[in-house]
DNA sequence: TCGCGAATGTAATAGCATATAACTTAGAAT
DNA sequence: ATTCTAAGTTATATGCTATTACATTCGCGA
């Protein structure tokens, strides 16, 4: 295993770690460009084997995306769960919306990759990727810091995770910048934080309350 | 002009409207496979047309989906307008907001080109897709249905607009599908639409209030 | 109405990418 | 030691973008 030097040393006839170099190396190319910025021949060359190489790891272009993009949901994952451990006057959830925010709009490209492509939709069940999204979105659940009552916590995942992509979407429109930009896009994300904490809150109380009632 | 019959017919030299024909064409084939399902050798193929025609009329692929990303905006524009005139119980904002949501995933091929593309954030300030994104989230602010105060008018039309993009994303990822369903798309829009509307009523009377106080 | 230039289309071709087939090498397993 | 298999190589087919040089037609002014 010497997946850290990628390249395949000259005189050998086995790269030793090819599949594992080739996604890192995608990764690196679609940080800006996304998915389009992935090219089997050029990654071949970068890593010094010849260009049909790479379909003895994967086989098709495809593949070799669904395994890079569960790789990035899974630096997401622990770019995530270090904002969360990270001691910080912030809460959990703050600062996990405001990591997203960042990844999403530094690694644009696979940003892109993770959530506008139809890559993800056709994972199936089981697979590598589908789980990588699912830890994902677990760790926003866990962010929430709330109680389990009924699918409340789900729910407010769910509007919480999808108005920060439309955050990142926008912004990357430029809808953020010149005349129109009236307000930042920390600025959103954290109206979006404040409106779920206090939904949650409301709707804890409220359960609590009829539970209360019923008993 | 017969923009209608898209092909050529078989003994002319000159197709006629040729630069309209492809951007119709190239929009329904992105319908289901978005940008990727564009090319330009299939598109000449389909229209009777040589394979370098369409060149004739863009300068490249890019400037084929700048013009065709820009078409789908206009289409969603005139979408929203109609939803939002129609009568209806349900107010502007709700209706717009559905009717976002429907284009989304009924059309996601094309959402994706005009939300999750770099086609969009590339677009110069005079260009024609430029104007017509800016028109489509002027639909948006009218929807509100709100007097102009300060930029708020323009934060929450942000907010809401971010917050339906990230559903149809969510939603076309899976995230509403299978065990993890335990709201529905429409759900949380109309979540989102009522939040909004709740944000909008406060902010305005605020402001009114601090008004009257300074005069 | 003639003719000429601009717009629009065609044929031929270069260059790059995906993918497959047939062959080679080296490491592992018995 | 031998053999099986995983992993890599060369050669090649196919499809797409894009350019160049050439052909046709449209429309407009003389």
């Amino acid at each position: 295993m010497r997946s850290q030097l990628a390249r395949k040393p000259e005189n050998t006839y086995h790269h030793g770690d090819l599949r594992d170099a080739l996604i890192k190396a995608a990764l690196r190319e679609a940080e800006q460009g996304g998915a389009e910025a992935i090219s089997i021949k050029a990654l071949a060359k970068q890593l010094g084997v010849s260009q049909p190489a790479p379909y003895r790891h994967f086989a098709d272009r495809e593949a070799l995306l669904a395994a890079v993009t569960a790789e990035a949901f899974r630096q997401l994952s622990t770019l995530l769960r270090d904002a969360m451990a990270k001691p910080s006057k912030q809460s959990k959830l703050s600062r996990l919306a405001q990591a997203t925010l960042d990844f999403g709009l530094r690694r644009n490209g696979i940003y892109r990759l993770m959530f506008a492509s139809r890559t993800v939709s056709c994972a199936a069940k089981g697979s590598e990727l589908h789980e990588a999204t699912r830890e994902t979105f677990a760790l926003v659940i866990e962010a929430l810091e709330a109680p389990a009552v009924g699918f409340l916590r789900e729910r407010q995942a769910l509007k919480i995770w999808a108005a920060l992509h439309g955050v990142v979407m926008l912004a990357e429109q430029g809808l953020f910048t010149g005349e129109a930009a009236h307000a930042t896009r920390e600025e959103l994300v954290e109206d979006f934080v404040n409106e779920t904490k206090a939904a949650l809150a409301v709707a804890i109380t409220d359960a609590q309350r009829r539970k209360k009632a019923g008993a």
